[in-house]
RNA sequence: GGUGCGGUAGCCAAGUGGUAAGGCCGAGCUCUGCAAAAGCUCUAUUCGGCGGUUCGAUUCCGCCCCGCACCUCCA
């Protein structure tokens, strides 16, 4: 089945198709800006590019994709962040960056192709903004910054939907010292030292020395990795304006064709029914999460939970729903395993070709689910209703499930979950917390039960909880 | 004011012109000294409100109410 997604240039749902010779998907995602931790709505997009980008391996091969996911890391915050902390711009984006890989890591996020930060395209940039000022799309202002010429292309808007008539209203208040029209935008900023500090670069030619536009670093950087002309352009609903709006003025006007496609913007997550702040208290990374007792699995899971184009609403009863939905899918996995006679070991690579799967048993609805504009929850869905009504042979069976297995492997595979299926090594409990067990289980074995649960209130207290078997117990920390 | 998205069980969330997926929570049962885990079973006569179209609407249309987001540098 053809992968379709809606496109909200032309708002209708398009097949994806690769345009170029050689047959690659060339994929650009808008990434992050590094001068904080990134939150779970930055990575609720990230999530599902990322399951976009496994759907695009799997219809066109892992080859044939070319998936670029840039790094702001200079702009108003970064370098806000660099004066506030008085250190160097690279010092912070280095350290934001990599704290970033190291979420990207734990949510099980494909790297990137490509990478490119703004800093290291500065060469591009410029080159583009050179192109725009010779074709008369763009101007120097008299303090030397360079700004796009919007009246010079009329079809500007057309993804926004957004008028002319429009900007110039909401505008009428920005600031509009250097620029012809105050709906023009900046694609080269002058310098300005008591803002930029040591942050400058030599300008196009005839601007002065500055930074680039935040807009032209996606535009350049799409050009230089992957051509003129893209297949697919994806972000967070709040880049559709301004942001791929200049994009495409920009592109287009430099190179005279269409820019991207088709274009995908998934919609924001809420938190507890609201927009993530800091000051209402609701804003969550991961890192917060993971330090709260919650798998980074859950997490990606709990962000595919609702259909991506629609606002998802976060709540830390969502992320325990999600938890023990994967909880299901394991024991269903363990139980194929089981009857199978298959190591766990096996099982992430049980299915060891890229391909889809040539023949699909109960789960084959969950890839069609997912090809029809990416549609998660509503493959989550029947991925639970298949599971529940999986029928396994009573007895024993020579039968291997090696369909089921190969095709639970796939789509696992898709949404980017990796399941536990080892036995879990419990966390080392500290030696009170385990002097109390030992007292507690030689009261049981004692039968003295009221010794017992007394000290198993206690453990409790203390934030474990243990866990009987016939033969010895184990200890789990509780969430906090 | 403009643009866009939405209001479905206690919570999260799909979906369709023909009578409501799935997950969580909860309840019951099995197992168990207790607890946990696991398994099984049950859980919306109803889809924000009011009209309309229709044999039939939660699904299409109109109006109203409510929520969320974006509107020059937020994924």
């Amino acid at each position: 089945m053809a992968i379709r997604l809606f496109d909200s240039l032309t708002r209708t749902t398009r097949e994806l198709q690769p345009s170029h010779a050689d047959g690659v998907f060339r994929f650009y995602n808008c990434g992050p800006t590094v001068y904080a931790p990134a939150h779970i709505g930055n990575f609720r997009t990230f999530v599902v590019n990322d399951v976009l980008r496994r759907l695009l391996e799997l219809e066109f091969g892992a080859n044939k994709v070319k998936h670029v996911r840039n790094l702001t890391d200079v702009d108003d915050r970064t370098i806000g962040q660099a004066k506030k902390e008085s250190r160097p711009l690279a010092d912070i984006t280095q350290h934001w960056t990599k704290l970033f890989h190291e979420d990207c890591t734990a949510l099980n996020l494909l790297p990137p192709h490509h990478e490119p930060t703004a800093t290291g395209t500065i060469k591009e940039q410029v080159n583009m903004i050179e192109v725009l000022m010779e074709k008369g799309h763009a101007y120097r202002a008299p303090d030397g910054s360079v700004y796009f010429k919007l009246a010079t292309f009329p079809g500007y808007g057309g993804l926004s939907r957004i008028k002319e008539r429009e900007l110039k209203i909401t505008n009428a208040v920005a600031d509009a010292d250097h620029k012809d029209s105050v709906s023009d935008f900046a694609l080269w900023k002058a310098y300005k030292p008591e803002e930029d500090g040591a942050v400058k670069w030599p300008g196009p030619r005839g601007a002065g020395e500055g930074r680039p536009g935040w807009h032209i670093e996606c535009s350049a950087m799409s050009k230089s990795l992957l051509g003129d002309t893209i297949d697919l352009h994806t972000g967070g609903v709040d880049l559709l304006f301004p942001h791929h709006e200049n994009e495409i003025a920009q592109s287009q006007c430099c190179n005279g064709t269409t820019f991207a496609r088709h274009w995908y913007h998934s919609e924001h997550l809420l938190v507890d029914g609201t927009t993530m702040s800091k000051s209402k208290g609701n804003y969550y990374t991961l890192r917060d999460l993971v330090a709260k007792g919650y798998d980074p699995m859950a997490v990606r899971y709990a962000l595919l939970a609702g259909h991506p184009r629609k606002q998802l609403n976060f709540t830390l009863d969502s992320l325990h729903a999600a938890e023990s939905a994967i909880k299901r899918i394991e024991s269903y996995a363990k139980k194929l395993l089981s009857y199978g006679a298959i190591t766990a070991a096996e099982f992430p690579d049980y299915f060891k070709t890229t391909d889809k799967p040539k023949v699909w048993g109960v789960l084959g609805i969950v890839w069609d689910m997912l090809c029809d504009d990416l549609s998660t929850a509503l493959a989550l869905g029947h991925l639970h209703k298949a599971i529940n009504a999986f029928q396994f042979p009573t007895g024993p069976s020579p039968y291997r499930f090696e369909i089921e297995l190969a095709e639970l492997s796939k789509v696992m595979f898709m949404f980017g979950l990796r399941l536990s299926l080892e036995e879990k090594k419990s966390a080392v409990a500290p030696a009170e917390i385990t002097a109390l067990a030992e007292k507690r289980w030689a009261a049981k074995a004692a039968k003295d039960f009221a010794t017992a649960d007394a000290l198993r209130k206690e453990i409790a207290a203390a934030g474990w909880s243990m866990l009987d078997r016939k033969d010895g117990y184990s200890l789990e920390q509780l969430k906090k």
